[in-house]
DNA sequence: GATGTTATTGTCCCTTACAC
DNA sequence: GTGTAAGGGACAATAACATC
């Protein structure tokens, strides 16, 4: 169990590495209501998460984790204080280290926390497990959506390697009215326009605004690299693994795209939506990883390569009949998105107050 | 020797720059 | 328009040293 296997308040059990039995003490092993901490990282903003464990877990702990195991304190309340800004904000003032963050034992030990009386700490943990679940339910309904657009389209469309409903083929030239790259001027902190970056595209096939940059663009280049509200977005240079993220630009704000991003335009024959769920499908996914070219870590599928792609070519009607689903669905998620907000505001409300000793 | 702490090195993702 | 070398930032893995 390292460092890694600490996600937001959870272990993820996916990618553990292993260590010779004689190498490990039984004391070392996660039990239940433990709560493990990153201990040593070299990011200030990752030392000090800490995640709780639900059950025993049959895996021990590296050196790069410490463990807090509860003792005459109710191990929810505990499992809650932990995940407090309180605490974050402790952990901030005492790490020390020159590249590599450390936190000592010490620090944990000497962390203060209110200690009520066991009847109000059980109070207190069932008044946060429950808003605790609640933005969990929110944040379980909102990856929900995303499986049921997916299951919409092969609804609709097929498994396209199967194509059961025997839809015409092409390529996704044959739908494309223009595809262009963006400029290669430096990004910058201040500047006339929003500059799209490969990270403002996401694995999944959506938009990330939450960290950009600006550029200036003279007005006769413009039209070149601003993009519309439904330009469809390919991210042509990326590791292997990332290249070929596609969302669509779903914004009306006026912004311009890197030159490592297409901006492609469709014909009357396409629907961004269906082309971009049809590349973030499975299906799609498995083709960008093949044919893309990988040189020095770096891999490319340029404009040309990205219009030879094969694609299924269903009846506009369809497509729009299926952007019009998704765009229900979105509707909904943005929905469920504002509720999260609320839920998780709330949550940490109720948590300052936990802490302060105003809960109950 | 076991455990705890700190430092170095490696990897991945992303950006920049520039050659063709 | 296209490909890719080079490098920085973030984070993880490993190594080395200190202390119990």
């Amino acid at each position: 169990m390292r460092s890694n296997n600490i996600k937001k308040a959870s272990i993820d059990l996916d990618d553990l590495v292993y260590v010779k039995a004689n190498k490990v003490n039984k004391k070392q092993f996660l039990l239940k209501g433990d709560i493990l901490i990153t201990a040593s990282t070299g990011s200030i903003k990752i030392i000090g998460k800490n995640a709780f464990c639900e059950e025993n877990i049959n895996a021990s702990f590296g050196a790069f984790c410490k463990v807090v195991r509860a003792k005459n304190v109710h191990s929810s309340y505990l499992k809650h204080l932990f995940q407090s800004p309180q605490y974050f904000s402790y952990i901030q003032n005492v790490v020390n280290g020159s590249n590599i963050n450390n936190i000592k034992n010490e620090h944990i030990n000497n962390f203060k926390i209110p200690l009520p009386s066991p009847e109000i700490q059980n109070k207190i943990a069932q008044i946060l497990d429950d808003a605790a679940a609640l933005r969990n339910k929110t944040e379980l309904l909102i990856k929900e959506y995303d499986v049921l657009a997916q299951s919409i389209f092969l609804d609709m469309f097929g498994d396209p390697v199967t194509n059961k409903f025997r839809f015409p083929k092409g390529t996704i030239r044959d739908l494309v009215k223009e595809a262009k790259y963006g400029t290669s001027e430096k990004a910058g902190d201040e500047g006339q326009y929003q500059y799209l970056r490969m990270n403002n595209l996401t694995y999944a096939g959506y938009m990330d605004y939450s960290s950009m940059k600006y550029v200036n663009i003279p007005d006769k280049d413009l039209h070149k690299y601003l993009v519309e509200k439904g330009d469809l977005l390919f991210n042509r240079t990326n590791s292997k693994d990332l290249v070929g993220k596609t969302s669509i630009f779903d914004s009306s704000e006026p912004m311009v795209i890197a030159g490592y991003l297409i901006r492609v335009r469709f014909n009357q024959k396409a629907n961004p939506f269906f082309v971009r769920a049809y590349l973030n499908s499975k299906y799609g996914k498995l083709v960008l990883r093949n044919m893309c070219k990988s040189i020095v870590g770096m891999a490319n599928i340029n404009a040309q390569e990205l219009q030879n792609i094969m694609i299924l070519h269903p009846p506009i009607e369809l497509q729009n009949q299926f952007a019009e689903k998704i765009a229900l669905i979105e509707k909904q998620k943005e929905l469920a998105k504002q509720e999260l907000k609320e839920s998780e505001d709330l949550f940490n409300c109720l948590l300052q107050k936990a802490f302060k000793g105003e809960l109950v």
